[in-house]
DNA sequence: TTCACGTGTAAGGAAAAAATGACACGTGAA
DNA sequence: TTCACGTGTCATTTTTTCCTTACACGTGAA
């Protein structure tokens, strides 16, 4: 059971990813149908370097995949579409998950102790 | 079916909640058994003031509870327990959560308009 | 009283994310 | 050539998060 799901790191970079309304509706416009970077922009009312840099941030977490195209008129369009994720989230999912932090964060150390 | 799921507010206030090793290994630890603050914040290796901003941040999202009992040497403790949390994210349960996003954080004009 | 351990918060700085604006380059059509 | 529309990036500012330090309060035991 449990598809084995991402690792906690992958996990940290896909919460992260769609932990914000911008990406959220760009996924949810890709749902739909793929598009490209300047009417997607228009669509969503950003403008094209914002949309490129959640672009970058939803690609790089794996969420959604681009290509670039050359029309019929020659123009290079890089066209966007999901990627068919799955993510199932639940308490227990995500203590399997930390298991593969490799990102603790925190000094690492023991502990700041702070009354001693 | 599906279950409804939260609103894109609340979804996206989860998301954040959990986008971070952190609050993740919050979750992860108290998946097994409730705890109270200093003890996990010792576990974790992380200070009480911090734990607790992360701590607020989890409960705000509604993904952990904590109410504070009295110990039997009278010592108030403030146990945090996980609630029974189930996520479900694909394209498009993102896609209907946003119709809800209350959020849509560009300045909600048309857009941007650059080049005109 | 003092110490150990529990609670909580407020102030301030460092770091990361979000957003804007100004560029540069390429192509087809007027 | 100039315009419209496509691509991209860099520099900078604004905004949020994250984190530390320091403080305040309460209780039981030494």
């Amino acid at each position: 059971m449990s598809v084995g799901g991402p690792t906690g790191d992958d996990l940290v970079e896909m919460l992260a990813a769609l932990a914000n309304p911008i990406r959220l509706r760009i996924v949810a416009t890709l749902a739909g149908r793929r598009d490209y970077v300047s009417q997607l922009a228009r669509e969503l009312g950003v403008s094209r370097p914002l949309l490129h840099m959640h672009l970058r941030r939803l690609e790089a977490a794996g969420l959604i995949t681009g290509r670039l195209e050359l029309s019929d008129e020659g123009k290079a369009m890089k066209y966007y579409e999901v990627t068919d994720f799955d993510l199932h989230l639940t308490a227990s999912a995500v203590a399997e998950a930390v298991q593969t932090l490799t990102r603790p964060d925190p000094g690492k150390g023991p502990a700041p102790k702070e009354s001693t």
